[in-house]
DNA sequence: TATGAATGAGCCTTCATTCAT
DNA sequence: TATGAATGAAGGCTCATTCAT
């Protein structure tokens, strides 16, 4: 058997190795930077962790910065690719808000890296997000399903007047990022758990509730 | 003219001036932490700021850590203060909560570096809350506030049955705390103005809003 | 319309791309050199304003210090040539003496590239100029010349006696060099523009006259 | 016996103590830097000549290129301490002249990383020099020792009108300079040897003739 | 001949901490 | 108690060069 390879395959293949590379590095760092922080991380450490080596991450994102702003702006891609995959067409205006909360309590409590980076550039006046292509697009997609639950909800007589979707959205988001965020103080402070399935499925539940009430009539 | 000085009073002097220097310390530490994470902030830069010298930060508080511990202890200190300083013996349930929500969000917006101190250390994963002397104590007072208001609540029939005073403590707290500590990334993305007086104002409202609306029956 | 190449042609005609290829990265090799140094200039750089790509350098030039003894042996090779295309034989003494320093002095001046590859050449206290094929033959014409000119000055009655045409040459090379070399630091140091039509033109007179007075009888 | 040291004393000690480790350093340093040029010295290769450690030198310097601007300080300074240190007052103009070409002459010729600094500095397009306090005074001392010499020099009707003392300490430091600055070029390219103590008196005798002739009526 | 990806050695710089006085 | 000097370990980054295709 003869195997022929076309230079445009191969030129892809190359370019795929780049991409897995690229990828690989982006996968540690991001660990690294939602464990540590941008100044806690170490290059060497997350080089160490990587099929490649230090000058590989230099080659590709130029500097611990340019990694880093890489890494948020990936974190925030998938959470925009998450949170439009959801079919709430045909639900009533209560399921629909019910199933948005519970998707994003989910996701928080999934992705604790996510909310550890955002933590993190908070951490820092939000320095780099305004680097990252198309972040403010971001708010169309959740805008725009909030103020359609909202609309059918008034409309159904269900909600009441007056609900604005950004606020509505950072009420969701308050209560769904918290519960990730402040966890290692409250849980000490309160001597509470926040990480077994009970009790993140009891404050998942209670969120929805408290999200429901302060939109109903 | 003479003056003469005991060394008693010297003795006293000196303390007082190390209390003062301490203090200064502290305050620089605060603002260097809340600003900078404990990985991000300076040791030089934090000495260069203060009354004093490196030397004395190594003195009095042995380790860059343990100036972090401090300025973390010091922090949970002065917001229990705070918050066992209200009188709400003689208002009705619903006013009585409203008076809480509004004075914890209130803390919470003059306060921004205990929200950043706060959000560091679970960067770090609580790894120096726990040295914090009495920081299991500080749940008493919330409690017992809460757990008050909503026994009267209930008495008066303007709450719902089953609220628990942490679940509930926890809600006023993640609306609260992440007006604060998402300010940066939240409004870059959402263009929304969140430090104004109106801006904050409303979102004030908002916030005692959904929380009476999570209690009432 | 079919194109036809033959090989012939093809093989000429990448031949003459090959030497256009070297020669372009010579040009942009030069001005990176002369402007930086050995050590300061980088491949990269060079690289990247080249129309080619790194690997071509490589190929070949074979290394950085390839590329600077091209460099440098290029340099060489193109002021010998404007140095022997000067006829003289039909002025006077003094008059081919005074072409001859005019020359140099702008050769110099129109050339800063030449002159500051040379200063770094001797910064690395002349390693590579050895490399320099036929580097040695370049004192022949310039000898030769000013002999000549030393010659028929003594027989004219004009120049003095015993003139030697090295020591002549290093004056002048001196008076010329030094006027583009320590350009940076003289003018600064003295306040004195030394890069004007008109300040150039003037030194370039008092040049003349030093080298003629120094030949005088 | 006893030994009483004041606080004072022990002050300057510590102070002495780091100017010598300053003064160390620097004097690697210049060595360094005069021989491979900013770029190519090595911070690592200056710290291990040192009797202190890599720490020191940023400790003291702040950069390398801090480090860069003491050598060259020190330097020009050095150098304008040398020049103003001759008493011309007692001699005719034309030994005077003859006295102060030689004194530029000689320290040239003994401190070639002085020569090989400056060769630097121009390489770099002057940019440290600018920042080298107290650089413009320099010209004061030279101008006005030339002026003088000048002046005396016409009145004695030994040297002819229309002479700048600026132009004049142009043309004897190119003279100076290129000696050292080009020794190893010209020395391989024309097979002349400019080192030896011999050939050394030989161009210092014949630019001593060079300027005279120059000034001469 | 041409190109993007990769590499290892080494370079400049920083940091928390300690010492001598 | 106070201060400037000193330190070692490590951190971020760069460079000339080579490899795979």
């Amino acid at each position: 058997m003869t195997i022929v390879t076309t230079a445009q395959e191969q030129r892809s293949t190359r370019a795929a190795d780049s991409e897995a590379t690229k990828a690989n590095i982006l996968d540690v760092a991001r660990q690294e930077f939602a464990d540590k922080g941008l100044s806690g991380a170490r290059i060497d450490e997350i080089a160490e962790r990587t099929n490649t080596s230090k000058r590989m991450i230099y080659y590709h994102f130029g500097s611990k910065e340019g990694l880093y702003r890489a890494v948020l702006e990936q974190a925030y891609t998938r959470i925009r690719e998450t949170e439009t995959a959801m079919p709430i067409e045909t639900m009533g205006a209560e399921e629909a808000l019910r199933a948005n909360v519970q998707l994003t309590f989910d996701y928080h409590h999934q992705h604790p890296e996510f909310v550890r980076l955002v933590m993190n550039e908070n951490i820092h006046h939000g320095a780099f997000i305004k680097d990252v292509a198309g972040i403010e697009q971001r708010n169309e997609s959740v805008i725009r399903v909030l103020g359609d639950i909202i609309a059918r909800g008034v409309a159904e007589g269900v909600f009441r007047d007056g609900l604005d979707p950004i606020d509505l959205h950072m009420t969701i988001s308050a209560l769904c990022f918290y519960n990730v965020s402040n966890r290692y103080t409250f849980s000490e402070i309160f001597r509470r758990d926040m990480t077994s399935p009970k009790a993140v499925a009891r404050r998942r539940d209670q969120v929805v509730e408290v999200v429901l009430a302060a939109c109903r009539r």
